[in-house]
DNA sequence: GCGAGCATGTAAGTCGTTACATGATTCT
DNA sequence: AGAATCATGTAACGACTTACATGCTCGC
């Protein structure tokens, strides 16, 4: 029941398409709820249904026709409900860490290299997330933007996506050497 | 498959029936994979079937008898090939960051009292991540640790979550101070 | 000409959660 | 007396993934 929500709250910026939408959360809120398009084609027309967002037929020109989903009044409202509801504990699933947890009796060349190749991602994935903030901030101060930016939600869950970037980065690097150091 | 490895894995440090392994799971492993004891039961009887493990049933006085798992050469074989296998990227799952999102058109209230609540759970695993921390250290320093311990794979993990726990509990005070100073 | 991107979905299958069932024992 | 713990599961449901289908356009 929360990819809905996930949905509806990545609409309201504007209104999109499934696939602009499948794409803009892969940048805004894959960081916390991650989606594949065919989940979110569902949703969409799940919420239709109940009233929580109106399509619009768009013809394109040497392009397909799209369906452009906007958020309602009553959607909006269930997303201030929502708001309310108690939420479930966050919940991490990360196979490179099960890899790590049986290291010692495995392939640990195979695991230290598969650190690596985490700690990269998540070097791209810090510099996309500074690059967002740095958009958002436009060079005023994290505090000036927090007085004035009409969202702030938003800025405070990139904030959430960089740190955690940046100390996974951080650990990679030393459970990659750690395990090396161990092969010898 | 990954349910599979994760329990695998936590049958490593010794033989454990359906149900402890749910508990040791639950402070070793939950961290980065979450499982509910019915699946843990199904994924033992599967294990079992394809002779990963070995079951022995244990008749107990005053509590009713259990089966008690251990793994099996073959298990150790697979969980070894398992660790040379690529890794999807890990994910996160989180109700209170898409509450968070929608913090400015929902109940900022509501929003900033979920974000307490969660630092004070941050703070709770935090506190039992350090004691297990110290707990496997035994006054020794890490260097000296890893380059004496038999395994270094679950300390590396005890690692990660702490530093998660430790920048989490203090976002979540951030956020919700952010949040409640936007509330004026 | 070929792959990538635009655009939307269905169908099948796997994975995970919730509710329920059982029944003895030990703690409050 | 009632709740929590020990111990294992089944059945039903909901969430998520994978594979596939369609067809047009743009850049290389």
């Amino acid at each position: 029941m929360s990819l809905r929500y996930a949905v509806l709250a990545s609409l309201l910026p504007g209104a999109a398409s499934g696939y602009d939408l499948a794409k803009r959360m892969d940048v805004s809120v894959a960081n916390f709820w991650h989606a594949l398009p065919t989940q979110i084609y569902g949703e969409l027309n799940g919420l239709e249904r109940d009233g929580l967002v109106e399509a619009t037929e768009v013809t394109q020109e040497s392009r397909p026709t799209k369906r452009v989903f906007a958020v309602t009044e009553a959607g909006r409202g269930a997303l201030a409900d929502y708001t309310r509801l108690p939420s479930r504990p966050g919940a991490i699933k990360d196979e490179l860490l099960i890899k790590v947890q049986a290291s010692d009796m495995g392939d640990r060349a195979a695991v230290a290299a598969a650190l690596d190749g985490r700690g990269r991602s998540c070097g791209i994935k810090l510099a996309v997330y500074e690059a967002l903030i740095a958009d958002l901030l436009r060079g005023r101060s994290e505090d000036a933007y927090l007085q004035t930016a009409r969202r702030i939600g938003p800025y405070l869950n990139l904030r959430r996506g960089r740190d955690f970037e940046r100390e996974n980065l951080e650990w990679c690097g030393w459970a990659a050497g750690a395990i090396r150091a161990r092969a010898r």
